[in-house]
DNA sequence: CGTACGGTTGACGACTCTCAAAACTTGTGG
DNA sequence: CCACAAGTTTTGAGAGTCGTCAACCGTACG
């Protein structure tokens, strides 16, 4: 167990398959106490701050790299420390399935630990820094650290959360509520990282979003410029901005779409015929 | 925390009962011992046999009847002994969405893991036989077999990767897969619990079945039919025969639609002019 | 400057949803 | 045991959303 440890004590030394992957100009951050980690995951480990012999290295990833693939061998957990991630599923047909965008403070690769391999895929999709944290060591310091076991459950059930969210969400056949509940999401994540939940950018394509929503990508492009002749947000390329986010939480499909009159309720908009994109101008 | 523990130890454990598989008759079971979880939950854990001290007690639950419900205090897991579940999120107006069917060795409740509170309503299904593990009974377990933590992982990971697969499913825009993938997936289940595999009977109404697949009820009862009509299966209410599981797991649809003279010709008769294209053996 | 890629917009059609009705099953009470 | 009610399932017809195909524009890049 200690033995495991040690080998991650090494402050100074760096591993030649390191040093392969550290871009060039950025003064990037090379290693990770375990106290810098329960930060990043947001885990309140006070006694974490007492080891200083322990540490992680960071790997980074340019746009488009692989961090890990479907069926490769599993040795490892990744925390985003910087940057954004699609983990996907190869969808057979060339068309993959997007399944996430993890972004800082997200771990992945916990799908890989079942089968001892990855089931998924996971790619770059800014310059990344993640903190490799391999299993085992892991597993040891949970002996250290008991508190450690709970966290992780509690991550790992955040995860199962989210999964069963997305699943409503592709349950709710209506592009409109995907879209919109997506673009709500990325706000909370960006609020939550500290960033505007007003005013951010998306750091997919229209494909992926597409994908993740389990929609066709013209119709989320449809969707967005429809949400930006509301006035809902405004749209520039992947910048957009919330102007109406209550609108968009609210957004529903009416039981009844009989009358074609009726702007009181709730959110109103939704009220009549496909053609929104003419009602509030 | 063996104060905890001795809270579960039952006074007379008598783990031979289990061994005999008792189904219908009603003679019901009310405690397991650790072995017993472990091979319910398919743990390899040779020492927790050892242990004939510690016993979980087993809750009865009738058709209909919840189990938990979204936002209730998170205390415990549940184990499905016998019986089959169904997990859902209510939908805002009415509708729930459906997030999957646990059944006999399955861990229900993770997801109330990290907010204390269970994120999903379970009901059950037909009568249940659930092993109830108070949850702070099993972190305390986990100290003295530290084996158990290494599998919780692994069964919260199998999770993810089923999440991850319906997500899948749910991004494939067609009803005849969804609804194809659904039925090897009840075979599949099935198979694994030592049933048929070829002969089972569904437990969940059409409804539910559409809600967990994201279609309507009518589609899933239309593309069941159209399956029977092609003799992929044999439909009879809720007992289902699959008769070419293979044309079932092959199904695609193709990327071109033209031509309409490509006819399966098991059967001949089609009710519409649909195609359904296969991936070769 | 040509190519490739990403994004927008339009037209059209098909898949699937909605509404509706009927056959069938299940549960309840007299 | 039957009758009635309530729910489930099947099937049909029509309509609507969204996918497919296509063209166009802008940007990045060699």
């Amino acid at each position: 167990m200690s033995k495991l440890l040690a080998n991650y004590c090494a402050p100074s030394a760096s591993s030649s398959l390191f040093d392969k992957k550290v871009r060039s100009s950025r003064p990037e951050q090379f290693t990770s106490s375990l106290a810098d980690i329960c930060k990043l995951l947001q885990i309140p480990l006070a006694r974490a701050a007492t080891n200083t012999s322990l540490s992680f290295k960071h790997v980074q990833f340019n746009p488009r790299q692989q961090i890990y693939t479907v069926g490769q061998s599993f040795d490892a957990l990744y925390i985003v420390n910087s940057g954004f991630v699609k983990t996907s599923l190869p969808g057979g047909a060339g068309c993959e399935q997007v399944l996430g965008f993890p972004m800082k403070g997200d771990l992945l690769g916990t799908d890989g630990i079942h089968q001892k391999k990855y089931a998924s895929n996971a790619v770059a999709l800014s310059h990344c820094n993640l903190v490799m944290v391999p299993f085992d060591v892991l597993m040891c310091l949970n002996k250290e650290y008991p508190e450690i076991e709970l966290a992780i459950y509690s991550i790992m059930s955040r995860d199962l959360m989210r999964d069963q969210i997305q699943l409503n969400v592709l349950g709710s056949r209506n592009s409109e509520v995907r879209v919109a509940r997506f673009l709500i999401s990325m706000s909370e994540r960006f609020s939550h990282l500290g960033y505007s939940d007003k005013e951010f950018k998306l750091r997919m394509t229209r494909k992926e979003i597409a994908s993740y929503l389990g929609l066709s990508l013209e119709t989320v492009s449809r969707t967005l410029s429809a949400f930006n002749q509301l006035d809902f947000i405004a749209v520039d390329g992947r910048s957009i901005t919330l102007r109406q986010p209550q609108r968009l939480k609210t957004l529903r499909r009416l039981p009844q779409l009989k009358e074609k009159t009726n702007e009181c309720l709730l959110n109103g908009q939704r009220a009549g015929s496909r053609s929104f994109a003419q009602l509030s101008l």
